[in-house]
DNA sequence: GAACATTACTTTGATTATCAAAACAAAATA
DNA sequence: TATTTTGTTTTGATAATCAAAGTAATGTTC
């Protein structure tokens, strides 16, 4: 394998496995007593633009059953609220309590202090061609698959 | 939030998840009936020198415990074997079967073929800075925390 | 508009992943 | 030899995941 793509695989492969589980620790130090695959699904929430079930498990890629049992403990832990649809009575819509967006608060904070760690280390903050390439490089796996 | 910590903050969030539930999709159809835990459980045990329950663990940043339950599993399937260390007989030594080795293949021949893509996609083969900006960026991550 | 099909979700049953704490066995140390 | 440390497994608990079956609301077709 030629070094750029090893490079690249190692990134891929090592690095954020490595981060997933550091941020893990370091939201719990921080005293949020829910796991990172509950942090995801908060996001995911937040994030989608009609909050049903179904649009949920989509972008998270899980089925929509796998989601249930998340919503039931996010509700249980009060992050998390369902109501049904007023148009379409199929469809539950989930919202985020203020618990859950102060989670996502500090999680956020968390995403960007190991970001400004890393460019006040790194000096890369004026790479205008890595960005671009980083930025091609995003876009490229989120559109390939 | 600058737009260069936006890029690298969303390769970190997004890409990174998405690629892993691809990988496993693409493993599936494959014909390969593991899991993408247990295909870095294959990786770890390959690539840790001397691969005793603990290294194995330590490198996967999980409790030892958690490895005996994948190493059962694995042993079970036929894709890992257990031995005592002659010297020590407190450690248990994990060695691959070829068909770990095998599942291992095909796992790196998914991940080549995705960074040829990019690469034939992306033409970033010749890009220097990148390489060395992600070679910092890996190692960063790696030693930092 | 009644019968059938589809959609949205939950439930069920099974497997996997994870940890902390307890138990166990070998090795090191005092 | 007795005690402590090290390396691993076991136990008990919880979380994450899926496929398939079940339920209820909505859409479609004749």
């Amino acid at each position: 394998m030629i070094k750029s793509k090893k490079v690249i695989n190692e990134l891929l492969v090592e690095v954020f496995n490595h981060i997933l589980s550091i941020e893990g620790s370091k939201l719990k130090e921080r005293g949020i007593k829910i796991s990172m695959n509950e942090m995801h699904v908060l996001e995911a929430v937040k994030k989608t633009r009609d909050p049903s079930m179904s649009n949920i498990a989509g972008r998270l890629r899980v089925t929509v059953g796998t989601l249930t049992t998340s919503v039931n403990r996010l509700v249980e832990k009060g992050y998390a609220t369902r109501k049904r649809d007023g148009k379409d009575k199929r469809k539950v819509i989930i919202s985020l309590t203020d618990k859950a967006l102060n989670s996502l608060r500090i999680h956020d904070e968390f995403h960007e202090e190991m970001l400004d760690a890393l460019f006040s280390d790194m000096n890369i903050e004026e790479d205008d061609v890595l960005l671009q390439s980083l930025e091609n490089l995003s876009f490229y796996f989120k559109n390939k698959y």
